[in-house]
DNA sequence: CTGTCTGCAAAAAATTTGCAGAGAT
DNA sequence: ATCTCTGCAAATTTTTTGCAGACAG
């Protein structure tokens, strides 16, 4: 295994993943860095998440838009789920985990369950006030 | 609205997706219209699937290998949710929809769910055999 | 006929790779 | 000092677009 280095760009990625605490896609993070680092290249983007991502630091997901977006692992948000809001964007999340019920029924199926990805989408309290007005 | 017709082509990816009943990519399915229609140029592909997507006759779905998969949408799959076994990428159709109690419980909170996405992956019984031995 | 769809080629966009130098440990 | 990471440029891959002819209605 080889080692990896802290480099300051990788340091600002995780650190602009970790302030957002919603996904991010990767021109939104290329976007974001080159405001510090204007030089930062988007291969940099690219191999750095990648690297993040092996490292089990981020997640990858599909968000409504068809678009990758990355989203920091923390104990927070570690196996959380949550709910997009079309309109703002803003991401709540679920109480718990739905899969396990269906989890326990598959297996009794032989079917071993070894990932799984819940995206739910709608609108939001707010945004649906707003509608109304 | 414009009239769309109802070529051979477009007949041919309708009728490799709902053979297969199961979500194809995008070379997948021009792998699959090459042998009938070996001049059929991808960009067809991309085209016809954008279009019956529009005339809402099949769903993209985002599956484990990062790749766009497209789905037939017809009475028996839909609303259907399955889950994919990661080594021989048979799908198994789940017995019945498991976000509609969290929709209940969501909607409490105000939060209108219009959309959802549920993939579940791992390894079937028979894969699992086959491991063993 | 009329206007949409197709194949082809070219363009544009997204992602990956090679490399020499910078920087982390 | 060593070896990974970076920025740049180029290569590759994926997706979109323009166009002239084919074909469905």
């Amino acid at each position: 295994m080889e080692n990896t280095r802290n480099t300051k760009q990788k340091q600002h990625i995780l650190s602009i993943l970790s302030t957002a605490k919603r996904p991010m896609s990767i021109n939104e993070i290329y976007s974001c860095c080159i405001e510090t680092y204007p030089r930062i290249a988007k291969s940099t983007i690219y191999r750095t998440i990648d690297s993040l991502i092996k490292q089990n630091l981020i997640d990858k997901y599909y968000l409504s838009d068809n678009e990758l977006f990355y989203q920091i692992k923390d104990n927070s948000t570690e196996h959380k789920h949550y709910v997009i809001c079309n309109s703002c964007k803003k991401i709540f999340h679920l109480p718990n985990c739905p899969i396990h019920s269906i989890q326990d029924s598959l297996s009794e199926y032989g079917f071993d369950v070894t990932d799984h990805y819940i995206q739910i989408s709608g609108i939001c309290k707010e945004c649906r006030k707003k509608a109304d007005t």
